[in-house]
DNA sequence: TTTCGGGTAGACCAACCTGTCTACTTTTGG
DNA sequence: CCAAAAGTAGACAGGTTGGTCTACCCGAAA
Protein backbone atom coordinates (compact mmCIF):
# COMPACT_ATOMS: atom_id res chain seq x y z
CA UNK A 1 0.00 0.00 0.00
CA UNK A 2 0.73 3.92 0.06
CA UNK A 3 4.40 3.90 -0.52
CA UNK A 4 4.47 7.84 0.55
CA UNK A 5 3.27 6.81 4.12
CA UNK A 6 6.46 4.73 4.73
CA UNK A 7 8.18 7.51 2.81
CA UNK A 8 6.56 10.14 5.74
CA UNK A 9 8.00 7.65 8.12
CA UNK A 10 11.39 6.99 7.06
CA UNK A 11 11.63 10.98 6.74
CA UNK A 12 10.54 12.19 10.12
CA UNK A 13 12.61 8.96 11.85
CA UNK A 14 16.19 10.50 10.43
CA UNK A 15 14.77 13.84 10.91
CA UNK A 16 13.72 13.34 14.64
CA UNK A 17 16.86 10.75 15.30
CA UNK A 18 19.50 13.44 13.80
CA UNK A 19 17.80 16.86 15.53
CA UNK A 20 15.23 15.49 18.31
CA UNK A 21 11.75 14.97 18.03
CA UNK A 22 10.64 19.33 19.53
CA UNK A 23 13.25 20.56 16.84
CA UNK A 24 11.97 19.20 13.90
CA UNK A 25 8.76 20.74 12.79
CA UNK A 26 5.75 19.22 10.35
CA UNK A 27 6.96 21.26 7.40
CA UNK A 28 10.63 20.51 7.49
CA UNK A 29 9.35 16.68 7.35
CA UNK A 30 7.54 17.82 4.29
CA UNK A 31 9.63 19.77 2.30
CA UNK A 32 12.11 17.22 3.07
CA UNK A 33 10.18 14.41 1.78
CA UNK A 34 8.64 16.31 -0.95
CA UNK A 35 5.03 15.54 0.04
CA UNK A 36 2.36 17.51 0.41
CA UNK A 37 0.97 18.51 3.95
CA UNK A 38 -2.72 16.74 2.75
CA UNK A 39 -1.60 14.00 1.88
CA UNK A 40 0.55 13.81 5.50
CA UNK A 41 -3.06 14.26 7.61
CA UNK A 42 -4.57 11.79 5.62
CA UNK A 43 -2.28 9.08 6.70
CA UNK A 44 -1.38 10.66 10.29
CA UNK A 45 -4.42 12.62 12.40
CA UNK A 46 -1.39 14.45 14.72
CA UNK A 47 1.82 14.69 14.78
CA UNK A 48 2.25 12.43 17.46
CA UNK A 49 0.95 9.72 15.21
CA UNK A 50 4.26 10.32 12.88
CA UNK A 51 5.79 10.07 16.09
CA UNK A 52 4.97 6.83 16.90
CA UNK A 53 5.14 5.16 14.04
CA UNK A 54 9.01 6.70 13.99
CA UNK A 55 9.51 5.08 16.84
CA UNK A 56 7.94 1.73 15.81
CA UNK A 57 9.93 1.57 12.88
CA UNK A 58 13.03 2.76 14.62
CA UNK A 59 12.34 -0.11 17.05
CA UNK A 60 11.62 -2.72 14.67
CA UNK A 61 14.76 -2.18 12.70
CA UNK A 62 16.71 -1.87 15.68
CA UNK A 63 15.57 -4.92 17.18
CA UNK A 64 16.01 -7.22 13.74
CA UNK A 65 19.89 -5.89 13.40
CA UNK A 66 20.31 -6.97 17.14
CA UNK A 67 19.15 -10.10 16.42
CA UNK A 68 21.24 -10.63 13.93
CA UNK A 69 24.05 -9.67 15.44
CA UNK A 70 23.64 -12.13 18.11
CA UNK A 71 22.43 -14.95 16.07
CA UNK A 72 26.25 -16.47 15.79
CA UNK A 73 27.03 -16.50 19.40
CA UNK A 74 27.03 -19.77 20.75
CA UNK A 75 28.21 -18.99 24.55
CA UNK A 76 27.94 -16.94 26.98
CA UNK A 77 31.55 -15.62 26.10
CA UNK A 78 30.64 -15.27 22.54
CA UNK A 79 27.32 -13.13 22.96
CA UNK A 80 29.27 -10.34 24.96
CA UNK A 81 31.71 -10.60 22.05
CA UNK A 82 28.99 -10.29 19.67
CA UNK A 83 26.49 -7.45 21.56
CA UNK A 84 29.81 -5.03 22.03
CA UNK A 85 31.06 -5.76 18.89
CA UNK A 86 27.99 -4.54 17.33
CA UNK A 87 28.44 -1.83 19.05
CA UNK A 88 31.52 -0.59 18.20
CA UNK A 89 30.52 -1.10 14.76
CA UNK A 90 27.54 0.98 15.58
CA UNK A 91 29.16 4.31 17.65
CA UNK A 92 31.79 4.24 14.20
CA UNK A 93 29.19 4.57 11.66
CA UNK A 94 29.57 1.19 9.92
CA UNK A 95 26.14 -0.13 10.62
CA UNK A 96 24.53 2.08 8.03
CA UNK A 97 20.84 0.45 8.68
CA UNK A 98 21.34 2.28 11.62
CA UNK A 99 22.04 5.69 10.44
CA UNK A 100 24.49 8.18 11.69
CA UNK A 101 25.17 6.98 15.46
CA UNK A 102 23.58 9.99 17.74
CA UNK A 103 22.99 8.12 20.61
CA UNK A 104 19.72 6.00 21.71
CA UNK A 105 16.82 7.14 19.69
CA UNK A 106 14.42 6.41 22.45
CA UNK A 107 16.75 7.67 25.48
CA UNK A 108 16.77 10.88 23.42
CA UNK A 109 13.06 11.07 23.03
CA UNK A 110 12.57 9.98 26.93
CA UNK A 111 14.88 12.99 27.62
CA UNK A 112 12.33 15.40 25.53
CA UNK A 113 9.00 13.72 26.79
CA UNK A 114 8.94 14.40 30.61
CA UNK A 115 5.40 13.08 31.26
CA UNK A 116 6.30 9.91 32.21
CA UNK A 117 2.56 8.61 31.58
CA UNK A 118 2.57 9.55 27.79
CA UNK A 119 2.20 6.84 25.12
CA UNK A 120 5.96 7.68 23.64
CA UNK A 121 7.58 7.56 27.27
CA UNK A 122 5.79 3.86 27.27
CA UNK A 123 6.71 2.81 24.16
CA UNK A 124 10.42 3.90 24.87
CA UNK A 125 10.27 1.66 28.00
CA UNK A 126 8.36 -1.05 25.94
CA UNK A 127 11.48 -0.69 23.74
CA UNK A 128 14.03 -1.17 26.13
CA UNK A 129 12.26 -4.36 27.77
CA UNK A 130 12.43 -6.38 24.43
CA UNK A 131 16.04 -5.35 24.04
CA UNK A 132 16.58 -6.93 26.98
CA UNK A 133 14.59 -9.61 26.28
CA UNK A 134 16.49 -9.95 23.08
CA UNK A 135 20.05 -10.25 25.03
CA UNK A 136 18.38 -12.99 27.28
CA UNK A 137 17.05 -15.27 24.87
CA UNK A 138 20.82 -15.84 23.15
CA UNK A 139 22.35 -16.37 27.03
CA UNK A 140 22.81 -19.68 27.51
CA UNK A 141 22.84 -19.77 31.30
CA UNK A 142 20.11 -17.41 32.98
CA UNK A 143 22.29 -15.63 35.18
CA UNK A 144 20.37 -12.75 36.37
CA UNK A 145 23.54 -11.12 37.78
CA UNK A 146 25.53 -10.99 34.26
CA UNK A 147 22.01 -10.11 31.94
CA UNK A 148 21.69 -6.99 34.42
CA UNK A 149 25.43 -5.81 34.04
CA UNK A 150 25.56 -6.64 30.20
CA UNK A 151 22.27 -4.39 30.18
CA UNK A 152 23.99 -1.70 32.31
CA UNK A 153 27.47 -2.00 30.51
CA UNK A 154 25.31 -1.25 26.70
CA UNK A 155 23.45 2.09 28.48
CA UNK A 156 26.62 3.10 29.45
CA UNK A 157 28.15 2.43 26.63
CA UNK A 158 26.06 4.28 24.71
CA UNK A 159 25.49 7.45 26.60
CA UNK A 160 28.89 7.74 27.33
CA UNK A 161 29.91 6.98 23.21
CA UNK A 162 27.34 9.87 22.51
CA UNK A 163 28.51 12.30 25.13
CA UNK A 164 32.10 12.18 24.10
CA UNK A 165 32.41 10.98 20.77
CA UNK A 166 34.85 8.43 21.48
CA UNK A 167 32.56 5.16 20.97
CA UNK A 168 34.68 2.48 19.93
CA UNK A 169 36.91 3.03 22.45
CA UNK A 170 34.13 2.71 25.45
CA UNK A 171 32.98 -0.09 23.50
CA UNK A 172 36.30 -1.83 23.37
CA UNK A 173 36.33 -1.22 27.20
CA UNK A 174 33.50 -2.64 28.33
CA UNK A 175 34.63 -5.98 26.59
CA UNK A 176 37.81 -5.70 28.30
CA UNK A 177 35.54 -5.28 31.59
CA UNK A 178 33.54 -8.38 31.25
CA UNK A 179 36.38 -10.51 29.80
CA UNK A 180 38.00 -9.76 32.64
CA UNK A 181 35.89 -11.50 35.25
CA UNK A 182 35.39 -15.52 36.26
CA UNK B 1 24.63 41.62 43.87
CA UNK B 2 21.18 40.75 42.48
CA UNK B 3 19.21 38.30 43.21
CA UNK B 4 16.52 38.64 40.54
CA UNK B 5 19.13 36.75 38.48
CA UNK B 6 19.91 34.11 41.10
CA UNK B 7 16.34 33.78 40.72
CA UNK B 8 15.51 33.35 36.86
CA UNK B 9 18.62 30.82 37.11
CA UNK B 10 17.23 28.88 39.74
CA UNK B 11 13.62 29.05 37.96
CA UNK B 12 14.92 28.20 35.00
CA UNK B 13 17.02 25.27 35.75
CA UNK B 14 14.17 23.69 37.54
CA UNK B 15 12.01 24.30 34.83
CA UNK B 16 14.47 22.92 32.27
CA UNK B 17 15.73 20.11 34.15
CA UNK B 18 11.87 19.04 34.69
CA UNK B 19 10.73 20.06 31.38
CA UNK B 20 13.07 19.42 28.96
CA UNK B 21 14.88 23.02 27.73
CA UNK B 22 13.36 23.22 24.37
CA UNK B 23 9.58 22.66 25.87
CA UNK B 24 10.03 25.83 28.48
CA UNK B 25 9.86 28.76 26.71
CA UNK B 26 11.27 32.44 28.18
CA UNK B 27 7.31 33.40 29.11
CA UNK B 28 7.34 30.03 31.20
CA UNK B 29 10.34 31.35 33.41
CA UNK B 30 9.12 34.77 33.59
CA UNK B 31 5.64 33.76 35.10
CA UNK B 32 7.11 31.10 37.44
CA UNK B 33 9.69 33.18 38.71
CA UNK B 34 7.51 36.66 38.57
CA UNK B 35 10.44 38.46 36.96
CA UNK B 36 9.52 41.19 34.29
CA UNK B 37 10.78 40.27 30.95
CA UNK B 38 12.90 43.29 30.65
CA UNK B 39 14.50 42.40 33.51
CA UNK B 40 15.52 38.97 32.06
CA UNK B 41 16.99 40.67 28.91
CA UNK B 42 19.20 42.63 31.00
CA UNK B 43 20.83 40.01 32.69
CA UNK B 44 21.07 37.52 30.10
CA UNK B 45 21.22 38.40 26.54
CA UNK B 46 19.58 35.70 24.93
CA UNK B 47 18.00 32.12 26.22
CA UNK B 48 21.22 30.57 25.72
CA UNK B 49 23.35 32.22 27.91
CA UNK B 50 20.29 31.75 30.50
CA UNK B 51 20.59 27.80 29.28
CA UNK B 52 24.36 28.21 29.79
CA UNK B 53 24.02 29.76 33.50
CA UNK B 54 21.91 27.14 34.09
CA UNK B 55 23.74 24.62 33.16
CA UNK B 56 27.04 26.35 35.19
CA UNK B 57 24.70 25.90 38.60
CA UNK B 58 23.55 21.99 37.78
CA UNK B 59 27.00 21.44 37.33
CA UNK B 60 28.22 23.24 40.37
CA UNK B 61 25.42 21.25 42.74
CA UNK B 62 26.20 18.20 41.43
CA UNK B 63 29.66 18.35 41.84
CA UNK B 64 29.80 19.68 45.05
CA UNK B 65 27.14 16.99 46.21
CA UNK B 66 29.23 14.44 45.01
CA UNK B 67 32.17 15.47 46.11
CA UNK B 68 30.57 15.92 49.77
CA UNK B 69 29.24 12.17 49.39
CA UNK B 70 32.48 10.36 48.78
CA UNK B 71 34.22 12.39 51.01
CA UNK B 72 33.72 9.67 53.80
CA UNK B 73 35.27 7.23 51.67
CA UNK B 74 38.72 5.81 52.38
CA UNK B 75 39.12 2.63 50.55
CA UNK B 76 38.53 1.63 46.94
CA UNK B 77 35.79 -0.36 48.23
CA UNK B 78 34.19 2.11 49.85
CA UNK B 79 34.17 4.66 46.78
CA UNK B 80 32.07 2.65 45.45
CA UNK B 81 29.50 2.02 48.51
CA UNK B 82 29.41 5.93 48.46
CA UNK B 83 28.83 6.42 45.02
CA UNK B 84 26.45 4.28 44.21
CA UNK B 85 24.48 4.63 47.41
CA UNK B 86 24.70 7.72 46.80
CA UNK B 87 23.12 7.61 43.44
CA UNK B 88 20.43 4.91 44.83
CA UNK B 89 19.31 8.05 47.75
CA UNK B 90 19.57 10.41 44.68
CA UNK B 91 17.38 7.76 42.48
CA UNK B 92 14.59 7.92 45.10
CA UNK B 93 14.19 11.40 45.73
CA UNK B 94 16.17 11.62 49.14
CA UNK B 95 18.17 14.08 48.21
CA UNK B 96 16.58 17.77 47.93
CA UNK B 97 19.30 19.67 46.71
CA UNK B 98 19.27 17.59 43.74
CA UNK B 99 15.57 17.85 43.31
CA UNK B 100 13.42 15.29 41.58
CA UNK B 101 15.22 13.13 39.78
CA UNK B 102 14.63 13.07 36.12
CA UNK B 103 17.68 11.81 34.92
CA UNK B 104 21.21 13.14 34.28
CA UNK B 105 20.78 16.70 33.57
CA UNK B 106 23.56 16.23 30.95
CA UNK B 107 22.43 13.54 28.99
CA UNK B 108 19.07 15.18 28.99
CA UNK B 109 20.38 18.20 27.48
CA UNK B 110 22.77 16.73 24.95
CA UNK B 111 19.88 14.54 23.51
CA UNK B 112 18.21 17.88 22.35
CA UNK B 113 20.96 19.94 21.25
CA UNK B 114 22.44 17.64 18.00
CA UNK B 115 24.68 20.13 17.03
CA UNK B 116 28.36 18.77 18.87
CA UNK B 117 30.56 21.77 18.75
CA UNK B 118 27.69 23.78 20.23
CA UNK B 119 28.22 25.45 23.52
CA UNK B 120 25.95 23.94 25.45
CA UNK B 121 27.27 20.10 24.10
CA UNK B 122 30.72 20.85 25.00
CA UNK B 123 29.48 22.30 28.53
CA UNK B 124 28.05 18.93 28.92
CA UNK B 125 31.09 16.65 27.79
CA UNK B 126 33.16 19.19 30.58
CA UNK B 127 30.57 18.12 33.13
CA UNK B 128 31.22 14.19 32.58
CA UNK B 129 34.94 14.88 32.01
CA UNK B 130 34.80 16.97 35.60
CA UNK B 131 32.36 14.18 37.68
CA UNK B 132 35.05 11.47 36.13
CA UNK B 133 37.90 13.70 37.64
CA UNK B 134 36.13 13.92 41.22
CA UNK B 135 35.57 9.57 41.46
CA UNK B 136 38.94 9.11 40.35
CA UNK B 137 40.41 11.55 42.83
CA UNK B 138 38.65 9.55 45.52
CA UNK B 139 40.19 6.31 44.67
CA UNK B 140 43.35 4.86 45.56
CA UNK B 141 44.51 2.72 43.21
CA UNK B 142 44.79 4.50 39.88
CA UNK B 143 43.45 1.60 37.97
CA UNK B 144 41.92 3.50 34.79
CA UNK B 145 40.25 -0.19 34.20
CA UNK B 146 38.49 0.87 37.30
CA UNK B 147 37.88 3.94 36.87
CA UNK B 148 36.14 3.20 33.32
CA UNK B 149 33.89 0.42 34.89
CA UNK B 150 32.55 2.70 37.76
CA UNK B 151 31.65 5.75 35.38
CA UNK B 152 29.66 3.57 32.79
CA UNK B 153 28.13 1.68 35.38
CA UNK B 154 26.93 5.09 36.36
CA UNK B 155 25.91 6.14 33.36
CA UNK B 156 23.91 2.85 32.77
CA UNK B 157 22.12 3.62 36.24
CA UNK B 158 21.15 6.63 35.71
CA UNK B 159 19.68 6.31 32.28
CA UNK B 160 18.11 2.92 33.26
CA UNK B 161 16.92 4.37 36.72
CA UNK B 162 15.47 7.33 34.46
CA UNK B 163 13.85 5.37 31.74
CA UNK B 164 12.49 2.30 33.81
CA UNK B 165 11.62 4.35 37.19
CA UNK B 166 13.05 0.87 39.37
CA UNK B 167 15.64 3.19 40.29
CA UNK B 168 16.29 2.44 44.05
CA UNK B 169 17.12 -1.57 42.62
CA UNK B 170 19.25 -0.66 39.62
CA UNK B 171 21.53 1.44 41.92
CA UNK B 172 21.57 -1.91 44.46
CA UNK B 173 22.23 -4.42 41.29
CA UNK B 174 25.53 -1.78 40.66
CA UNK B 175 26.98 -2.69 43.88
CA UNK B 176 26.48 -6.39 43.26
CA UNK B 177 27.88 -6.32 39.90
CA UNK B 178 31.15 -4.67 41.88
CA UNK B 179 31.49 -6.44 44.97
CA UNK B 180 30.91 -9.77 43.11
CA UNK B 181 34.74 -8.80 41.59
CA UNK B 182 38.53 -9.45 42.85
C1' DT C 1 17.12 66.82 46.19
C1' DT C 2 18.30 65.00 42.31
C1' DT C 3 20.05 61.37 39.70
C1' DC C 4 20.35 56.80 38.36
C1' DG C 5 20.51 51.71 38.54
C1' DG C 6 17.41 48.15 38.97
C1' DG C 7 13.06 46.91 38.60
C1' DT C 8 7.82 46.40 36.58
C1' DA C 9 4.04 45.76 33.10
C1' DG C 10 2.92 44.63 28.94
C1' DA C 11 2.32 45.97 23.94
C1' DC C 12 4.46 44.66 19.95
C1' DC C 13 7.24 42.20 16.14
C1' DA C 14 8.56 38.69 12.95
C1' DA C 15 9.06 34.07 12.64
C1' DC C 16 7.48 29.63 13.32
C1' DC C 17 4.30 25.98 15.10
C1' DT C 18 0.37 22.41 14.22
C1' DG C 19 -3.48 21.65 11.83
C1' DT C 20 -7.52 22.76 8.30
C1' DC C 21 -9.24 23.91 4.03
C1' DT C 22 -10.17 24.70 -1.04
C1' DA C 23 -9.35 23.56 -5.54
C1' DC C 24 -7.01 20.93 -8.71
C1' DT C 25 -4.34 16.74 -10.78
C1' DT C 26 -2.67 12.06 -11.07
C1' DT C 27 -2.93 7.19 -10.54
C1' DT C 28 -5.12 3.00 -10.60
C1' DG C 29 -8.52 -0.91 -10.58
C1' DG C 30 -12.73 -2.94 -12.18
C1' DC D 1 -13.11 4.18 -19.87
C1' DC D 2 -14.41 6.18 -16.05
C1' DA D 3 -14.99 6.63 -11.11
C1' DA D 4 -12.76 6.46 -6.80
C1' DA D 5 -8.67 6.91 -4.36
C1' DA D 6 -4.58 9.21 -3.57
C1' DG D 7 -1.98 12.81 -4.54
C1' DT D 8 -0.58 18.08 -5.29
C1' DA D 9 0.17 23.31 -3.91
C1' DG D 10 -0.39 26.43 -0.83
C1' DA D 11 -3.38 29.93 1.64
C1' DC D 12 -5.05 30.33 6.03
C1' DA D 13 -6.16 30.21 11.19
C1' DG D 14 -4.85 30.56 15.82
C1' DG D 15 -1.37 30.04 18.93
C1' DT D 16 3.58 30.23 20.65
C1' DT D 17 8.27 31.43 20.20
C1' DG D 18 12.42 34.62 21.34
C1' DG D 19 13.31 39.18 21.58
C1' DT D 20 12.64 44.59 21.46
C1' DC D 21 10.65 48.66 23.07
C1' DT D 22 8.15 52.40 25.61
C1' DA D 23 6.78 54.25 29.78
C1' DC D 24 6.74 54.12 34.35
C1' DC D 25 8.20 53.19 39.50
C1' DC D 26 11.17 53.00 43.55
C1' DG D 27 14.98 53.37 46.80
C1' DA D 28 19.52 54.75 47.80
C1' DA D 29 23.71 57.45 47.19
C1' DA D 30 25.95 61.90 45.94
Amino acid sequence: MSQKRQLLIDTALELFYNNGINSIGINEVLTTSGVAKRTLYSHFKSKDELVMAALQQRHDRFSRWLEAKLSAASSDREVIGCLFGALRSWFGNNEPELGNFRGCFFINTSAEFSDLDSEVAQFCRHHKLEVRRIIAGHLHSDDPLLLDTLCLLKEGAIVTAHLTGSGEAVAARCMEILTQRP
